[in-house]
RNA sequence: GCCUUGGUAGUAUAGUACGGCCUAGUAUAAGCGGCUGUCGCCCGCUAGACCCGGGUUCGAAUCCCGGCCAAGGCGCCA
């Protein structure tokens, strides 16, 4: 059998723009075979979009010999296009069905497909990110990426109109920007470089001159860490703003949240069906924890943390218990936090450091930062850096840095929440952990 | 990095406590055949697997040792 060409072929709908409306009417389909059940004298096959899927009905003796011979060839997977008719009946799934003219082959398949596309036998997160490209073509993962990118979209639409510009800091390094985390290292023609961990560094000199700033990009972290929340390539959508501080960066957070949750939940109403996923809109102002706070709520539930230390996380399980849904936790131990967060001027032990949670999980942290040099030079010191490795950042610090702030979402972590989703690999297209490089 | 659990056909699993009845069962996917209203179609037939290496034993999928791999948890973080 002859692959058809292209050229020929032009789709005038969608699997889920086809309706009733269009009974008796021609249209073209293209897509992908995702199921043949044939019963004989009549043979029904699934055609597949990335919209939805709609039924091809092919009664042996009413079809042509071409399509009749092109619908024998066809298997899982096939790329096709099926030009037929509309036809209103109520023995099909959609209420309707196409009984076609002409079927075109566009494409081919091997007949053993490594995962089972119809989801009857559903494979483990290993076999399936093995074979990822062919795992992406379930409706659910459709429906997770179109609900990211929704998410996406609304974080743009909001911070261009709140008047941030969009940035691009560089990926290749040449020190720690936080120090702590591990970093990947490269080789930048024979000299040791390093992949970026955050733009920190560079969104915070910018705002001496674009004054609000964002970038949604890739992330690295050579954490040894093995867990459902944590990869080593993520994407982040990070902020940060001249003239505020973590108040004011925490409102414009709140309608960032907003926002996502109202557009997806307006424009994904399929994919959260799918997902079988309900997302309300979080009510604004979110309740505002101080760490403090949190400390006292934990030891009610008879958690005993120390004050300055971090909270593990079997006690963010009890405190995501506690407050199930989107709170803020402010006010943290300075030394608990990253050196450029600004602690608070009478009570420096404690810094504008903040982080949001979601139920037990952290989706987003930031604050105000440091603007004064010798203040950053001091906190480099208590955290054992070295301040001559930050020499170029610190220089910035000479030239009129403005008081300043922002934060860093996850936006794995914020998809995961969107999708309700509890592995952050499900909402990654290609995730890279501690033991995964491929695909 | 540490801890726990696990690794059986393309996929998902049963069998492992107490070694023999396992010539390794089932579902689904695959191949062939049949069927005119399926929608997890149905029916018949075919083919397909015990992670690797060593050990114990008359006998190992099953017990022991080593390795590799994975999932989950912790620490750390977004």
């Amino acid at each position: 059998m002859k692959i058809d060409t292209i050229s020929e072929v032009s789709r005038t709908h969608f699997s889920y723009d086809v309706t009733t409306k269009l009974n008796g009417k021609e249209v073209t389909l293209v897509g992908w075979v995702q199921e043949i059940r044939d019963l004989g004298g009549i043979r029904f096959i699934i055609l597949q979009d990335k919209t939805g899927t709609i039924q091809i009905t092919i009664p042996r003796k009413k079809v042509g010999n071409d399509v009749l011979s092109k619908s024998d060839f066809v298997q899982k997977r096939y790329s096709v296009s099926v030009k037929g008719i509309v036809k209103e009946t109520k023995m099909s799934p959609r209420g309707f069905e196409v009984i076609p003219n002409e079927i075109k082959i566009l494409g081919t398949a091997e007949t053993q497909l490594p995962l089972d596309i119809t989801g009857k036998t559903p494979a483990n997160i290993e076999a399936r990110l093995d074979a990822r490209a062919l795992d992406l073509c379930s409706e659910q993962n459709v429906a997770i990426f179109t609900i990211q990118h929704h998410a996406v979209e609304a974080i743009r639409n909001f911070l261009f109109k709140e008047g941030f510009l969009e940035v691009h800091t560089p990926r290749i390094i040449a020190s720690a920007t936080e120090g702590g985390a591990e970093l990947f290292s490269v080789d930048y023609f024979g000299e040791e470089a390093f992949l970026a961990q955050s733009p920190q560094l560079y969104k915070e000199q910018l705002v001496m001159s674009l004054e609000k700033v964002f970038e949604v990009g890739p992330f690295f972290r050579a954490e040894d860490s093995h867990t459902r929340r944590h990869l080593s390539e993520f994407i982040s959508v990070d902020i940060e703003q001249a003239f505020s501080d973590s108040i004011g960066v925490m409102k414009l957070l709140e309608k960032v949240i907003e926002q996502v949750c109202s557009n997806v939940n307006t424009k994904c109403k399929r994919e959260l069906e799918i997902l079988n996923n309900t997302l309300e809109i979080p009510s604004i102002p979110f309740k505002r924890l101080t760490y403090d706070q949190v400390l006292l709520d934990l030891k009610k539930e008879g958690i005993k943390i120390e004050w300055g230390e971090d909270i593990p996380t079997e006690a963010l399980r009890v405190l995501g218990k506690l407050y199930p849904q989107f709170y803020f936790i402010t006010e943290w131990p300075t030394n608990s936090k990253a050196f450029y967060i600004k602690p608070y001027s009478d009570t420096p032990e404690k810094c504008e450091g903040f982080d949001l949670m979601w139920k037990w999980i952290e989706i987003v942290s930031g604050g105000s930062r440091i603007a004064r040099k010798e203040l950053l030079i001091e906190r480099l010191k208590r955290k054992e850096l070295n301040p001559e490795s930050f020499k170029h950042h610190l220089r910035a610090f000479d030239y009129g840095m403005p008081p300043h702030a922002g934060w860093a979402i996850g936006l794995e972590r914020l998809t995961m929440l969107l999708t309700g989703k509890e592995n952050i690999r499900e909402v990654s297209l290609y995730p890279r952990d501690r033991t995964r490089l491929t695909p």
